[in-house]
DNA sequence: CTGTTAGCGCCTTCAT
DNA sequence: ATGAAGGCGCTAACAG
């Protein structure tokens, strides 16, 4: 079990570490006659660079962190896949951690990810947080960090995400070329950026076309089946109805189909529904779920991205960065009217 | 950007190092007293352990090398979910390398954990996978190392997976109980010991209930919507068509229900379809899918289960480990005639 | 072109 | 109960 190192490579052939190191990485200054002999000892032998003595002594580990919500939402997988790809393409290693949409676990993984000496830190906020000041500390401490989709705009940390604010005015303009007049909102936990831009988005479109907007409107939803149900349900009992929808994300206006179906209320002719988030069932489901999709992979490759030039850039001449990706509508049957 | 050391406590407290690696370990020897000041001077200084030169020291990086053919298939998203759940409750970190599928980039992945020094590898084969000696080489250098889901069993490395082979048989059984009675299979690479197993549990279901095993009804595909509508095609143009299928995983399942759908093939009324893996999806569709679970929760537990106790015996005595869990059948109206 | 030396930060004998 | 010293494997500075 006992690893061949450097050394082994050095004692067999005579030279010392120090030689077997510059040769091993090509070092200019070393003959080519003994970096064949050493390449071919270290194949010889079995050996493998250990990455963690290299870490201790540049102070690089090559490895990037990862906090997501959670690895059960399709969502986060593809942004990993994009992240992941990029990173493995650049010599980075990817890290991952799970916040369980908890703050307090989202406090653990930054400790978890300092003390790993990762060499940068890329992050989605929780749900549940409401206290960012692990963020800042790792701002502070100069550790590269940058968020992906969910975000937050008062800790001078640079993002990637989607123009969600377009994104929601483009889903209600779908939606009034439909010829529905009555747009209602189901939204995330508004102390997240990402969601309360959709709303600003949503209620600017409805200015924008002259149509009501109500308070009753809006519902304050959490994101899941459930809150789309609960939503449809509180909608329908207002004196003025609304004749559509649009939902925070996917799963969101999924329950509010359901709803609809199980109240005999015809989509899309009756009612129309509008998600976002381009999840994988929407095209498969009946009907079909209009969208807005996130460009996901694209996301998870600008995130790499961007903390690659923290990493590489001086901090000193940094500022914060924002990339923002289009919104892209995906128009399917649940909002397509005509 | 400097970080603080336990020299540096030392140095404050006019202590040595050694004193201040057990204080903060809770050495027994170390008096309370010794312990208090330097646990709040750690604290005061902003003391954040250094995780790579402890591995160094130790041989231990209390991390999981895990390999997944790709994030952007829920299955995975789920299994990691339940690896890192386990990973974090016991103290390790979980890095991610995406195979995307190829033996290449597979390879690729465990060269970088073997660098990276991981205790252990967990990995899902991937589908283009056809030599398998970089996990021969694993073994073979002692590190713990065992599969979840796509396993190869030559290999003498320990596994997780469901029973796949009751899963198919399961499946074919609901199909039969159903009424169906010409039931084909679109299979996926058959390599993949898991794959092969569900033929085999397809082909003794049949057996075990007197129905016809004809060759024609056994679609070698390759795990994609695409090859359900492939499937599905050549089965209808077949003298004898069968009057159900099972598939090997929802996405090609999925592409049979449209293919039949374009066809104007009633399902369930004069077809059964029914799925493997319980894809998010599945529930939502129409008609929704009947599926067979695979407790991806429970596989990424259990496969960190079998890692951990992997990492912590001694090598020497260790068996081949199989855990199989079992398959829960999820009927809904894709397979339901009556 | 190669060798010598030293140190990254931590931990673990051995000594006191 | 604490200190002293060495080394995990690698690399960079300096020397020759």
């Amino acid at each position: 079990m006992k690893r061949v190192t450097i050394n082994d490579i050095a004692r067999e052939l005579n030279i010392t570490a120090a030689t077997v190191s510059r040769a091993l990485s090509d070092h200019p200054e070393i003959s080519s006659g003994t970096k064949k002999i050493v390449k071919e000892t270290a194949l010889r032998l079995d050996y493998s660079p250990n990455k963690v003595a290299s870490s201790l002594r540049s102070g690089k580990t090559n490895i990037i962190g990862v906090i997501i919500p959670t690895a059960e939402h399709i969502f986060f997988g593809s942004v990993i896949h994009g992240i992941s790809n990029a990173a493995s393409k650049n010599g980075y290693e990817v890290l991952i951690y799970q916040s369980n949409e908890s703050e307090q676990f989202e406090k653990k993984g930054i400790d978890a990810f300092i003390n790993a000496r990762v060499d940068g830190i890329l992050a989605s906020i929780a749900k549940d947080t409401k206290d960012f000041s692990h963020f800042s500390y790792v701002k502070e401490k100069n550790i590269p960090i940058a968020f992906f989709d969910r975000f937050n705009d008062n800790l001078g940390i640079s993002s990637v995400c989607i123009d969600d604010y377009r994104g929601a005015f483009l889903a209600v303009e779908t939606l009034v070329n439909e010829g529905y007049n009555r747009i209602a909102y189901i939204s995330g936990p508004l102390h997240i950026k990402t969601f309360s831009e959709r709303v600003r988005g949503y209620k600017d479109a409805l200015e924008h076309y002259n149509l009501d907007s109500d308070p009753e409107l809006i519902y304050p939803g959490d994101i899941s089946i459930e809150s789309g149900r609960k939503a449809i349900k509180k909608f329908f009992k207002l004196d003025n109805k609304p004749d559509a929808v649009c939902a925070v994300e996917d799963f969101t206006a999924l329950g509010a189909l359901k709803e609809l179906k199980e109240m005999g209320v015809n989509v899309p002719e009756e009612f129309g529904v509008i998600g976002f988030c381009n999840d994988l069932f929407g095209e498969h489901i009946s009907p079909s779920l209009s969208t807005v999709d996130q460009q996901t992979v694209a996301m998870g490759e600008e995130a790499f991205d961007l903390i690659n030039k923290l990493i590489n850039n001086e901090p000193a001449n940094q500022r914060v960065h924002k990339k923002v990706l289009e919104p892209l509508i995906i128009i399917r049957e649940s909002s397509k009217r005509t």
